[in-house]
DNA sequence: CGATAATATTTCAATATCAAATGTTTTGAT
DNA sequence: ATCAAAACATTTGATATTGAAATATTATCG
């Protein structure tokens, strides 16, 4: 389905592509959430429980330029996380502006509960592309995001 | 920023592409953002407008099937597309049940006069790629995006 | 013909999301 | 040391988003 859009073939082709990056990322998550992997957890909550498996305790402007979101939302997000007991905030005692976010032994409980399923999902999602394929579309996408215009 | 993630191989290759490609997505999507082609638009009203402009009059469902979002959600973006007058509702004569949304003229000046604009944008941040890149990494997105598991 | 199934939209509750404004705390320049 | 500027988190107000339930219409089939 490509564009009908009338401009130069640079226009067009960046157009299609960028129509198709859009299209599969989204269609990806929307097969991926089908699975059922994250429980009762929103995209955003089960994504900064992730990172705070894997990295660590961070502050919660660390974590909003992890997973890309704004600062309000972090805020919002971590109440929502906090509610239930799965992570903890704690005021830094070097630099008292900052909160830093711990994750709690509940929190990580369920983390490692729903991990491997969830990475099983994806994986099985991911089957639509032969392994090299799946490289180079890292790569490509790699390129493309960390691409500093201007 | 590869995972840390335990599994076997494929786990782990098929997580990293997903987390390049999620990544990829949502930085291209925040940067074009920050070129301020949409006007007033929220992204989705654009592809709303944008999609009405060249696939012609559509019923909500349909439209929801092209932008990948849920019938609740294009409800209320037809009713606030509405409202300034860019597009109008007009119940389906032959099956009742379905909702027309038509493009009004308002509608087709505003979109024709932000779309130039918008696919520059778009062509100025795909850059970062070769033009055989983006051929690629189209195809492979287009490969994955539809892909029919289980 | 009429009950039931299928389809389309709307409503609702909860969370997400951002940008802008606000309040603290820290830093840096003089 | 002081004070303006920067950095960080929170709040606020508006809209977006989803999934599920409710509603309305149409299609099917016994």
């Amino acid at each position: 389905m490509p564009t009908h859009y009338k401009g130069n073939s640079e226009e067009i082709r960046a157009l299609n592509t960028y129509i198709k990056l859009t299209r599969a990322a989204d269609s990806f998550q929307s097969r991926l959430n089908s699975h059922k992997t994250q429980g009762e957890l929103s995209p955003t909550q089960f994504g900064v429980l992730e990172a705070l498996y894997h990295l660590g305790t961070m502050s919660q402007g660390e974590i909003s330029a992890k997973v890309l979101k704004s600062s309000g939302n972090i805020t919002l997000v971590i109440d929502n996380l906090e509610k239930p007991g799965l992570v903890r905030r704690m005021r830094d005692e070097h630099d008292r502006r900052m909160v830093q976010v711990v994750l709690t032994q509940q929190g990580r409980e369920l983390i490692e509960e729903l991990l491997p399923g969830h990475v099983q999902a994806i994986a099985e999602e991911m089957c639509a592309l032969e392994p090299h394929e799946q490289e180079e579309l890292g790569r490509l996408c790699r390129k493309l995001g960390t691409y500093q215009s201007s």
